[in-house]
RNA sequence: GGAGAGUUGCCGGAGUGGUAACGGAGCGGAUUGCUAAUCCGUCACGGUGAAUAACCGUGCAUAGGUUCGAGUCCUAUACUCUCCGCCA
C-alpha cells in the first residue's frame, strides 16, 4: 500500500503508474473522499472536544453537588451528532482504504519501461544453453520410461495440475529442497516452517488480497487461505511489530508446498510440471533498513543465483519492465533456465524488492538507533528455488543419449550417493 | 467438542464509571570521572500548521452497544493459557 500523504503529493505521477501497468485504480476517488474524510474529521474533532469539556464540568460539578442535569442534556446532541459523523467518517475512510489498497507500487527509477513481458531487459546470463548431439526428449518423455511423476493419477485423487513424485523423482525433488535449504541456512538465512494456511489479514498483508483473491485456495469453513507461497506466512510473522535498528537485516528461509488455483491460466503451460496447482519451493525474506533495500536486492540476487550456478544450469536475469511488475513489487529479477527440450526459458525465480508496500500493510516498523520515529522496514523476497520447474530443467538438461539423468553432484549426498537415474 | 481464566505502550504490570499508576529496556540530556552509578526527559497514530512549534482528536485484543463520560458495564468475535473429552 502506499501513504496516503504520497498519493495526495503525487496523484500524477501515481496516476502514470497505474496507466503503465494496465491497472484501474481509482486515484481520483481516493482524492476526493480524503479531501471529504478530513472535513468531516476536523468537524467531528471539534464536537468531541466539545464533549469531553462538558464531561468534565458535569465531573466536577457531581463532585461539589451541583446540579448538572443542564450541561448532560445539552451535551447528549453534541454526542449524538458525533456518533452520527463518526460513522460517515468510518464510512469514508473504509472507501478509501478500499481504493488505496488496490493501488499498485510505484516502480524504482531504475526500472526499464515497456508495455509489455517483451519489453522486460535482459540484465546478464550465465552458462551456455546446453546443446545435444541427439533429439532432447522433454520431460514427459524421459517420464514414460523413468517414472519419476504420474500425473494421471494425480488427477485422479485429487485433480489436473495436482502432480504426484514418485520413486526417484520424489527423491530428486526432497533433495531440491534440503539443498537449497542448506543452502540459505549457510548464507545466513534462518529458516522457518510456517503454517500452509494464513487468515485473512495476512493475505492481505503481502498484497494478495484484496485484487489476487481468486488466486487463492479458500477454506470458507474455516475463513482460512492456502498460501500461494511461504512468502506470505514468513513475512507476516512480524505484523505489527517494531524492530529496533540493530535487529536488522533479518534474514530468513522457508521451505513450503504452494498452491495457486491459477484461475485465467488456461491453456498456457499445461503441460506436465510447468503450471501446476501444487508444488515445492523454498523462498528468502528479508526485512531491512530504508536505505539498504536495493543492496539487499542485489544480494538476493545473488543468492537466488548461486543456487543455479551450483546445479550448473544455464540461466538468464531479467530485470522486469514496469508493465510486467507484479503488484505489490517495485523492483523484480526473474531467473531463467534454459529448457533445452521445451526451447525456452522457464521462469525459476522471482527476486523482489517491495519496499515499504508491504510493511505499511502489514505496519512493520524499526526504531532509528538515536530513538527517532519509527520507520517502516522493507521486505524484500527471493524463490530460492522453486522445483517444480527446476526440476523439468535438470531431467532435460542432465539427460543422456540413453534415456537417462545424470544426478547433478551437489544433490547425491541428498539422494544415497545415487549418479544416475535410470529405468 | 465442553468448562474456566486471561488479552493494557518496546517489555513487565496496576487500574470495577470521572478521562491510563508504577517498574524495566532503549534513546536523548544533565552530573559525577573509571568498564558504571545517579538525576531529568521520552508511547503511537491522525487532524490543523511553514514547522522536527503549539493546539486538538483517537488508541487499553477486534467490532458494536449503554452513558454527559467506558480500560472499567453489556453483546458478539478472535487469540492465549489451564483442565476434561477425542485424536495424530
Amino acid at each position: 500500500m502506499l501513504d496516503l500523504k504520497f498519493v495526495r503529493e503525487n496523484s500524477e505521477k501515481v496516476k502514470a503508474v497505474c496507466t503503465a501497468k494496465g491497472d484501474q485504480a481509482d486515484i481520483d476517488g481516493i482524492l476526493d473522499a480524503d479531501v471529504k474524510r478530513r472535513a468531516i474529521l476536523t468537524e467531528v474533532e471539534l464536537l468531541k472536544k466539545q464533549r469531553n469539556e462538558n464531561s468534565a464540568e458535569v465531573a466536577r460539578r457531581k463532585k461539589t453537588g451541583e446540579d448538572a442535569s443542564e450541561i448532560i442534556e445539552a451535551t447528549q446532541s453534541i454526542s449524538a451528532k458525533a456518533k452520527e459523523l463518526d460513522h460517515a467518517l468510518t464510512e469514508i475512510e473504509n472507501i478509501q482504504q478500499e481504493l488505496l489498497a488496490k493501488v499498485p507500487n510505484i516502480p524504482h527509477d531504475t526500472v526499464p519501461h515497456g508495455t509489455s513481458a517483451a519489453d522486460n531487459v535482459v540484465h546478464s546470463s550465465w552458462g551456455e544453453p546446453k546443446t545435444f548431439s541427439f533429439k532432447p526428449l522433454d520431460h514427459l518423455e524421459l517420464n514414460d520410461t523413468l517414472k519419476l511423476f504420474d500425473f494421471p493419477r494425480g488427477a485422479k485423487i485429487a485433480g489436473s495440475g495436482f502432480p504426484v513424485l514418485t520413486g526417484a523423482g520424489a527423491r530428486l525433488n526432497r533433495a531440491l529442497i534440503q539443498f537449497f535449504l542448506d543452502t540459505h541456512i549457510s548464507n545466513g538465512f534462518y529458516e522457518i516452517q510456517p503454517p500452509y494456511f494464513v487468515n485473512a489479514a495476512s493475505a492481505y498483508g503481502t498484497g494478495q488480497l484484496p485484487k489476487s483473491q481468486d488466486q487463492m485456495y479458500y477454506s470458507n469453513e474455516d475463513e482460512l487461505y492456502a498460501i500461494p507461497t511461504a512468502e506470505v506466512p514468513v513475512t507476516n510473522l512480524h505484523r505489527d511489530e517494531l524492530f529496533g535498528e540493530s535487529d536488522l537485516p533479518i534474514k530468513y528461509c522457508a521451505y513450503s508446498a504452494c498452491f495457486r488455483r491459477e484461475a485465467g491460466s488456461y491453456g498456457k503451460d499445461t503441460k506436465g510440471f510447468l503450471r501446476v496447482h501444487q508444488f515445492d519451493k523454498v523462498e528468502m525474506v528479508k526485512f531491512v533498513r530504508a536505505e539498504d533495500s536495493y543492496a539487499e536486492l542485489e544480494l538476493l540476487r545473488e543468492d537466488a543465483e548461486r543456487i543455479l550456478q551450483a546445479l550448473n544450469l544455464p540461466y538468464r536475469v531479467l530485470s522486469l519492465c514496469d508493465a510486467d511488475l507484479s503488484f505489490s513489487a517495485a523492483k523484480c529479477y526473474d531467473l531463467e533456465v534454459w529448457a533445452p527440450a521445451e526451447e525456452k526459458w522457464l521462469e525459476v525465480s522471482s527476486v523482489s524488492n517491495f519496499e515499504a508496500f508491504q510493511s505499511r500493510r502489514m505496519n512493520i516498523r524499526y526504531r532509528p538507533n538515536g530513538g527517532d520515529k519509527p520507520q517502516f522496514v522493507h521486505t524484500l523476497n527471493g524463490s530460492g528455488l522453486a522445483t517444480a520447474r527446476i526440476l523439468v530443467a535438470i531431467l532435460e538438461n542432465y539427460q543422456t543419449d540413453r534415456g537417462t539423468v545424470i544426478v547433478p553432484e551437489v544433490l547425491r549426498q541428498y539422494m544415497g550417493g545415487l549418479e544416475e537415474i535410470t529405468a
